[in-house]
DNA sequence: TGAAGATTCGCACGATCGGTCGTAGCATCG
DNA sequence: CGATGCTACGACCGATCGTGCGAATCTTCA
């Protein structure tokens, strides 16, 4: 070992898989992150990955937290910044759109796509975890729309959760049809249909 | 054989095989179109499948082609009766919703389904034909959008496209909520987010 | 009715899947 | 330094996948 920042070896390797893991389930899903492929990526046994993960699904619901994570740090967190009401509710879509567009590590929206993989899947831990992060997405959205109406910059009628459903909504359409037709056209579409949304949520 | 109608053996199995395979797809995915399970669930042999169908891949497109048939049968079909324009709209959208939720045999939307499921999957037939089915719906709304404008009933600066775009965006945003979260509770919201699509193309 | 051809079957293949097990090596700590 | 136990390995299992093949059986039509 060499100074302070002794991670006991196996953590050390354990965050390596689970970097490997991440970049090869947006790749190919999550039902496709298969321990032979994965060990190859990463350059260790099949058997090794055993050590850390008891089953495929232990694997998959933590490298979806890995990606939950980074989503928090790299989009929400950044919103958070903003004043509370409109300007934050705009910088979670942009940051969510560049986070979709930007080059980096999780390729496209691994979240979204966690969502759509497992949404008619077999009852399940991981499908539970993607239903989970799929509710605290919602209601935070719900609480962003609440405090916009506390501003005044929203109507009193607007009903917070139906702007959660049509937010959400959005972001989902967009990514759909990105990997559908493999391009990135429809993000001027997926913008428009936001700028609508917030048109008819003013008083 | 019995009378007239004498279809050469083969094609009614094939009917009936396709059938079962419809229901089949509904419930487990294309993906999970299997020939073990479909032999199983249709009576014939697995190898006697192959009569039918070349490769899973051949299967599968045709098992999509006759859920897109019935699909302009019972949706857009009755849609099309209706008066040009917005009438014709809002057809479509209820019948896209009741074909949603009604119990006969494909059970939820498998054309939305087969969307969600291909369009990260690699290119081959499939996927190109999944695709395919894709630009057609666009296209089909993106004209009725039109046909709404000459009518006077939506404004004349509406984007088309952008309204198709936002026509599918609802009903896949429902079908993705309904099935990841296993209610049918918003089928409101999905109705209420097309109410305001409309509201907001008019003149 | 009987021959020809369409249709279906049984069987087997190679690949890949998730997962187990016994063991060897290496890091860790007294 | 030396014992201990975590870490990683390779070999292997049973199940399931898509698919090929040769033989059996059933339809069809002259």
């Amino acid at each position: 070992m060499t100074q302070g920042a002794s991670q006991p070896k196996a953590e050390r390797t354990k965050e390596r898989v689970l970097r490997e893991a991440l970049s090869l389930a947006s790749r190919v899903g999550f039902t496709g992150l298969t321990f032979g492929t994965l060990a190859e990526q990463a350059g260790i046994s099949k058997s090794g990955l055993f050590a850390h993960f008891d089953s495929k699904e232990d694997l998959q619901i933590q490298t979806l937290h890995v990606a939950e994570q980074m989503f928090v740090e790299r989009v929400l967190g950044p919103a958070v910044k903003e004043p509370r009401g409109v300007p934050r509710l705009k910088r979670l879509f942009d940051g969510w759109m560049d986070w979709i567009h930007s080059g980096t590590a999780p390729r496209g929206d691994i979240l979204t796509a966690a969502a759509f993989e497992f949404d008619d899947a077999p009852d399940g831990p991981m499908r539970a975890a993607v239903v989970e992060g799929h509710g605290k997405m919602h209601g935070t959205i719900e609480r962003l729309a609440r405090q916009a109406i506390e501003q005044g910059q929203f109507s009193k009628k607007l009903d917070p959760a139906q702007f959660a459903f049509e937010f959400l909504g959005i972001v989902h359409a967009h990514h759909h049809v990105r990997r559908l037709l493999r391009t990135d056209l429809h993000a001027r579409r997926a913008r428009a249909a936001f700028e609508r949304l917030l048109d008819s949520s003013h008083p």
